[in-house]
DNA sequence: CGGTATCCCATTTGATACTG
DNA sequence: CAGTATCAAATGGGATACCG
């Protein structure tokens, strides 16, 4: 199989990486999730080349990730920022940094910490059941695949790949 | 800067990624977490190539998420099961299942539920505040870099790259 | 500042065939 | 079953230069 078709594959985990997947996206995302907002710092920060930066910031624009628009201090500048699409990858994000930091860190510890302005808690955030508030690991939860759907006469159709 | 260098740089997640990040990884460990753990079957749930899914395979078992063994019921089969540190990477794949099922679904939804075993929801997890029970999403959340080490003398030493 | 345009090299990939 | 071996093809870097 190639990878261009994961994207239509009946997998949510697929369908996620054939949009968030390539290498730099991830980089580029925590940075905005850090307030970055433009072409330069994404740039420096993440020591991505130009025009590579250039092509992801395409994609996630197009994907509905990111919007692009005049930054409202200077309409002469560009800003690309998160939207409810974009915003909602937090979890995936914190994620990865919660297993980085666990299982990767070196001696100096977690390089960034996160503090609940809510409740002023410094922890990070944990998996937990919404039904019965208790944290949960891949051991403590049973994936149930759908029911198969009503067989259509012919192949279903399948969005186009990316 | 080159992609080989992201695992050294003083970030979480961008060491994650230099785990995870590549193409296939997350679709295999997704194969894992539903049970599977011989190379034929993550070979036809994929669809990745054979040397790829060897070569993957392998840096799975030398960073120490999978642990490569002969299957107890059949010594002469194999058996790629996962680590503690696997394990751990469950948020990471349940995030992303819950962002391609909230973002990327088709009309038939989700392809995939979960249920909690030890209350019985059928629920997907939350990221929540450990400390206040709150779901939290990027907006409540500050992130605070951690303050700087005492500076060496020497520029430190770096984990060697992958 | 926020990109494009080019060019080239390195890496990844995928198909296929083979093996103990 | 669980891989290797090979090899062609595609893609993805990355450096550099240029532009409005």
């Amino acid at each position: 199989m190639r990878w261009r078709s994961v994207g239509n594959t009946d997998c949510s985990v697929a369908r996620t990486l054939s949009v968030i997947g390539e290498r730099w996206t991830m980089l580029i995302l925590r940075e905005c999730f850090l307030g970055r907002r433009r072409f330069d710092e994404f740039q420096r920060n993440t020591g991505i080349a130009r025009n590579i930066l250039a092509t992801r910031l395409r994609a996630l624009v197009d994907d509905g990730i990111l919007q692009r628009a005049p930054a409202e201090a200077d309409r002469a500048r560009v800003e690309y920022r998160l939207t409810k699409m974009g915003i909602d990858l937090y979890p995936v994000m914190i994620a990865m940094m919660q297993w980085g930091d666990a299982w990767l860190c070196d001696e100096n510890g977690p390089p960034l910490s996160v503090m609940h302005r809510t409740c002023g808690a410094h922890a990070t955030p944990r998996m937990t059941c919404p039904s019965c508030g208790a944290q949960v690991g891949a051991r403590d939860m049973l994936a149930i695949p759908r029911h198969r759907e009503p067989a259509p006469r012919r192949a279903a159709s399948r969005r186009a790949s990316r």
